[in-house]
RNA sequence: GCGCCUCUAGCUCAAUUUGGCAGAGCAACGGACUCUUAAUCCGCAGGUUCUGGGUUCAAGUCCCAGGGGGCGUACCA
């Protein structure tokens, strides 16, 4: 038994639950260690902590999103793309590695960091141009921060002498949680080498309450090689830095973390997530942030590696797609769910046709509130009032089979069907496009499309047309030319008369006569519907390919 | 080993994260248009929601057990 429809209520979702219980400041952290070009899946963290704050902030929270760059980790492996030069900086800092040939940036760390947020921290090295950033593209509002720079403040110093004073519990919880075993001796510190600069070769001992004893082993690790120096040396300051996991937990006492999400490589059972939680509560005493655990985010089904440089950079995307579309593929799945998309044709116009379906019901009457928020958070820009839908807008496929012509304006294009855009609708439009161009340079061959030949091209194909087909297109070309209207009724009529001016049954020789039309367009047996195709394509482009 | 995800129409997936009419796209099938091979429109069909229990007025959804598939993780961050 049902009754009439209905308001829904808002069901809670994963952002809401989170941010249950929060008091009126709510403190959001992230952060990204700069050892490699990012790829896609990188975003995924950001957009779903980026969403957490605006939804925060929309209900009156005062939320904060720090952002850090994880500056003070070594270099564990030479870079994907970049040469044996970086052979001798494995083991340093981040920041105190050169950056990359071709990218901006003083250092590894600052030229990774920057290529991924756009913040530069470097005032010396500005960008080159006033492009947004791929976070100002996305509308992502972050407070960058270095941990170089933390370190360097000294407000991390309490945290640190409050581990080594308690070097017995953390080898304690590290042999409990995850059966990793420590010597006696060994402290949950990595000073800087004072002779090679190196941080991920030194192994510390004896803390006196002012310094500690360290020693640069050549074969601590196997990814690096410790210069052998031995060193007596204070860890505040910047002097060196806390194993990753004491790391985690130093921020979130430090910076009073109430949210932090995490991919799932940190959330196993035993993982880091979970020796970090130990290490917060038994050592610092600190709450736990909560936990957002999420999947990964991959592009083709391609698992992404950014070691080995495979799958998209996450700059590259944030170019390609719109951002308030990229928004929405990441953000409209619950963070515990993978998500796989394709950036193919189909699977991009089913994205925009499902935006723009979510885009009308947030700017209807009797939007359900879960939609509202949904897109709220997928906004480029958080904004109160919610624009108007775009009233016309064409499926992707049929913009980037425009697109496909190198000269025509597809606003131009619009203009001449007698159709008035508003500012936001051209707009739209042209993202549209752009993605579509976007498309064409980065997948020369695009599944389920065809590919148009140029006017030289199309010569070619009719050298290899017979007689019959040839005088066809004759006879096309005359009645095109002259057709009043250039619409695809009279376009496909006009098509069925010439077959029939030269003795062919269009109905029974379709082949024939459709086949020759298809070769001069696209080199191909097979295509889509003359009539409308051309319509589309236009009369002059259509005529310089009949010949 | 441990943890997470997943199994729904032929295919790809939805079903709103604390249960409320199992739905779309594509494919297929039927029809219309003197206008196609990949057009458009109309229509039809398609299901034991992996299995077995349980809770409930009500389960794709929650709980327990089992099975298939995917991924993560073990010392580094």
């Amino acid at each position: 038994m049902r009754g009439p429809v209905r308001p829904r209520p808002h069901i809670m979702t994963w952002i809401d639950k989170a941010l249950d219980g929060c008091s009126p400041q709510v403190v959001i952290n992230d952060s990204k260690t700069p050892s490699g070009r990012a790829h896609v899946g990188s975003l995924r963290g950001v957009l779903i902590h980026d969403a957490l704050a605006r939804v925060a902030r929309e209900r009156g929270l005062e939320a904060a999103f720090m952002y850090g760059c994880d500056d003070m980790d070594a270099v564990d492996e030479i870079p994907h793309g970049t040469g044996e030069q970086f052979v001798e900086h494995l083991g340093k800092p981040l920041w105190a590695a050169p950056a990359p040939e071709g990218l901006r940036g003083e250092s590894m760390a600052e030229a990774y960091f920057g290529e991924f947020t756009g913040k530069w921290f470097d005032a010396a090295d500005p960008p080159a141009d006033d492009a947004p950033g791929p976070f100002d593209t996305l509308g992502v509002e972050a407070e960058f921060y270095r941990m170089s720079d933390v370190y360097r403040s000294g407000r991390l110093d309490g945290i640190i002498d409050t581990f080594l004073r308690a070097a017995a519990d953390v080898r304690q919880i590290y042999l409990r949680l995850s059966g990793a075993e420590r010597s006696d001796d060994w402290l949950p510190f990595q000073p800087i080498c004072e002779r090679c600069g190196r941080i991920g070769t030194t192994y510390a001992t004896d803390y006196d309450g002012e310094s500690v004893a360290y020693e640069c082993r050549p074969d601590l690790v196997g990814w690096a090689e410790g210069c052998g120096h031995r060193g007596l040396i204070s860890p505040f300051g910047g002097n060196g830095k806390l194993p990753w996991k004491l790391e985690w937990a130093a921020k979130w006492k430090l910076f009073g973390v109430s949210i932090e999400g995490a991919g799932k490589d940190h959330m196993a059972a035993s993982g880091s997530h979970e020796v970090s939680s130990a290490l917060a509560r038994q050592v610092l005493g600190c709450p736990v942030p909560v936990p957002v655990p999420y999947e990964f985010f991959t592009l083709g089904g391609v698992k992404m590696s950014s070691s080995r440089g495979i799958g998209m950079t996450s700059s590259d995307l944030v170019e390609m797609l719109p951002p308030q579309l990229l928004r929405y593929l990441v953000l409209r799945t619950q963070p515990r769910r993978s998500i796989n998309f394709d950036l193919d044709v189909p699977s991009l116009t089913k994205a925009f046709v499902e935006y723009e379906r979510l885009w009308r019901s947030a700017a209807g009457s009797d939007v359900r509130p879960n939609d509202s928020q949904l897109y709220s958070v997928t906004r480029a820009s958080p904004a109160a009032d919610v624009p108007l839908a775009p009233e016309f807008s064409p499926p992707f496929d049929s913009v980037l089979s425009l697109a496909q012509q190198p000269h025509r304006q597809l606003a131009e294009h619009v203009s001449s069907l007698g159709v008035e855009l508003s500012d936001a609708d051209s707009e739209w439009l042209a993202r549209k496009e752009a993605t579509a161009r976007r498309l064409m340079a980065s997948s020369p061959d695009l599944a389920g499309v065809v590919k148009m030949l140029d006017a030289s091209e199309a010569a070619q194909q009719r050298g290899g047309l017979d007689e019959r087909q040839r005088n066809f297109l004759e006879h096309c070309s005359q009645r095109l030319k002259n057709l009043p209207e250039w619409d695809s009724g009279a376009i496909q009529d006009a098509l069925f008369e010439a077959a029939r001016d030269v003795g062919i049954d269009p109905r029974s020789d379709a082949a024939v006569v459709f086949g020759a039309l298809y070769r001069v367009l696209f080199g191909s047996e097979t295509g889509p519907r003359a009539g409308s195709y051309l319509a589309f394509l236009g009369r002059h482009e259509t005529l310089t390919r009949l010949g």
